[in-house]
DNA sequence: GTTCCGTCTCAGGTTGATCTCAGTATCGCT
DNA sequence: AGCGATACTGAGATCAACCTGAGACGGAAC
């Protein structure tokens, strides 16, 4: 649903006015002040973009988006760099990133940028989710279960990739509630279940064995 | 082939520095000084890449791109702007420039940017797109299917090559919305629908099955 | 000027996704 | 086994998303 943004900086007053604007355009936004705190951070919540301040202390942000890279991660990567510091925007442009910024900027320009960023890598990321024999395809919004082909609505599809996304992990209501219906509390309301089961009855229709697992009074499960 | 380019700027220290620059990369280079003269040089000889400063004597940067695009031209165009001319920028953006490049600049960058900028529009011209019994020139901007020949406006030319370039691809309201309207949000119009209304009829107009399918709540994809 | 064409807006109708609710089933515990 | 808490299910109300036809508007061609 809505994008998650990582935003890499030490100086809080970037990484709080950063936070504020990507919050107010409809971001879930992560802060990390140093490079290994966001090679954490992005393991913990693979970010859909990450914002990265060059100058850090520490692993620079140029290192960190080697690191990234070398890892296999394409997430696409928004550089911040100092004024006229020309030849770390073509470098940094070299290591991976796929724009840059130049400090002080508009935040109107940073989130045209990072809406242009989100857009481009939302065309060009089609990666197919496997388990067990569940394919879901994130270009075509489809999923398969072994040949036979099942068509998802929206919100079907949200929670059905969170699920792929961490298959044999425990995710709780909280986390669930959060990422596809963006409650941040758990009110009264059972949609989170009736959807499971929306899902348990589309991916069993022929009367394959379960795959989402309920574990009673914390959440829910995706494995065999 | 070597490409050709189009710089546009009064300042002579610009042209001049362009000139030399781009030629020793082995582009061959016209220069224009005002937006009119910019207009006249593009259709004597089309360059593959228009460089455009936004401070222009007459018709200025932003509208000589728009008059570009409104003539169905999709040529790259990078844009030069005064340093901090912050909302120019983002404007441009969404004016139909490509990238932009902030004066004063580096030539190494600026050469970074033109061959980007190249690469990606190289992989993008005249091809025959085919799905289904569906063909769509690019070049003729034709449209067949099967036997029948469909002919369409510029706007519903560009949608159809859009959801053709990705068949089975879902594309969401946003990027359809940006890639043909170059609107950055999702206002209150609903262009969008009727076009593909349009496309609809035409391609179905005896009756052949549906190809452009909605996907409710996201976008819409082409495919059986 | 008139006509044509392409684009966009608006209002009304339709469909389908989402959520709520109430009743039922299941689980874990004593 | 029996109990309370937790989870599931089916049916229907609600609401937003989408489609469509008619027409206003502006620019280009005649």
């Amino acid at each position: 649903m809505k994008a998650h943004i990582l935003v890499v900086d030490d100086d809080p007053r970037i990484t709080d006015l950063l936070r504020r604007v990507l919050a107010y355009e409809g971001y879930s936004v992560a802060i990390a002040v140093s490079g290994n705190e966001a090679l954490n951070r992005s393991l913990e919540r693979p970010p859909d973009l990450v914002v990265l301040d060059i100058m850090l202390p520490g692993l620079n942000g140029l290192e960190v988006a080697q690191r990234l890279r070398a890892a296999g991660d394409n997430v696409p990567i928004l550089m911040l760099t100092a004024r006229d510091a020309v030849a770390d925007r073509v470098k940094g442009l070299e290591t991976g990133a796929d724009d840059y910024l130049v400090k002080p900027f508009a935040p109107d320009e940073l989130v045209a940028r990072v809406k242009a960023l989100l857009r481009r890598s939302q065309e060009e990321r089609h990666e197919v989710l496997r388990y067990a024999d569940v394919e879901l395809d994130t270009g075509t919004r489809v999923a398969h279960r072994g040949t036979r082909e099942i068509e998802l609505s929206p919100t079907e599809y949200e929670l059905l990739q969170l699920l792929m996304k961490r298959p044999r992990q425990v995710l709780t209501r909280e986390i669930i509630l959060d990422r596809v219906w963006g409650m941040d509390f758990e009110g009264s309301s059972n949609v989170m279940e009736v959807y499971i089961g929306y899902l348990r009855n589309k991916l069993e229709a022929e009367g394959e064995p379960r795959l989402i697992h309920t574990v009673r009074g914390v959440g829910y499960v995706f494995k065999e």
